[in-house]
DNA sequence: GCTTTGATGCACT
DNA sequence: GTGCATCAAAGCG
């Protein structure tokens, strides 16, 4: 396994959000380590209503207009968190959002982050549920995903195109229904069919 | 400084 | 399937 480098991030949006799916989510928290397979992405790029960065750089937003291989995590709905890529160019303003995991190692860790009574398969199904899994907070906003204890890693499996399902994305009120959104053909993990 | 609303998840029917 | 908690940032004046 080796971690995904700067350049892997440094592309076309659309084709980083395709190509992390397979890949593997590291998180070495204090309380252990945790990590699952990316199985959900949509793509956020320049010009996307639905971008936080299309109208500008704000408090909030700026780490998108950071170099590639940032992690961008914003609090949403008074409750949840939200896990990003920053992608492309820098000044950009492009991101990837990850929206699901099946979770490979630190199940327990999870478990108990989850609390005991939430079935197996969503443990980190849906970009709130999946940041509350992985110990993913407000902190980890801006920090680089190309070391340690926060990282994406290459297993070698690509996921082949014909397993991978693209639909419009999910929760957006403002924009058109853009094809941005990429799964995983028949995973149970991901948030919705 | 005041109001609106959102890249959601969960409890409840 | 549907309703709603909950709050920070954005948008407006």
């Amino acid at each position: 396994m080796r971690i995904l480098e700067e350049d892997f991030y440094r592309r076309d949006t659309v084709q980083v959000a395709r190509e992390l799916l397979g890949k593997i989510l590291i998180h070495e928290s204090k309380e252990g380590l945790t990590s699952g397979i990316i199985v959900e992405t949509e793509a956020y790029y320049q010009g996307d209503p639905a971008c936080h960065a299309t109208r500008g750089r704000t408090k909030r937003n700026a780490v998108m207009f950071g170099p590639a291989g940032i992690a961008y995590v914003y609090f949403v709905y008074g409750k949840h968190h939200c896990f990003n890529v920053v992608t492309g160019e820098e000044g950009s303003g492009e991101a990837v959002l990850v929206r699901a995991l099946e979770p490979l190692e630190g199940v327990e860790l999870m478990k108990r982050r989850r609390g005991d009574k939430c079935p197996y398969r969503r443990l980190s199904s849906g970009p709130g549920n999946l940041c509350s899994a992985m110990g993913i907070k407000g902190e980890h906003s801006g920090v680089s995903l190309l070391v340690a204890p926060l990282y994406i890693c290459n297993d070698g499996d690509e996921v082949a195109s014909a397993d991978i399902l693209v639909t419009s994305r999910v929760g957006i009120s403002r924009g058109e229904e853009l094809l941005l959104r990429f799964y995983i053909k028949n995973n149970p993990y991901v948030s919705r069919r």
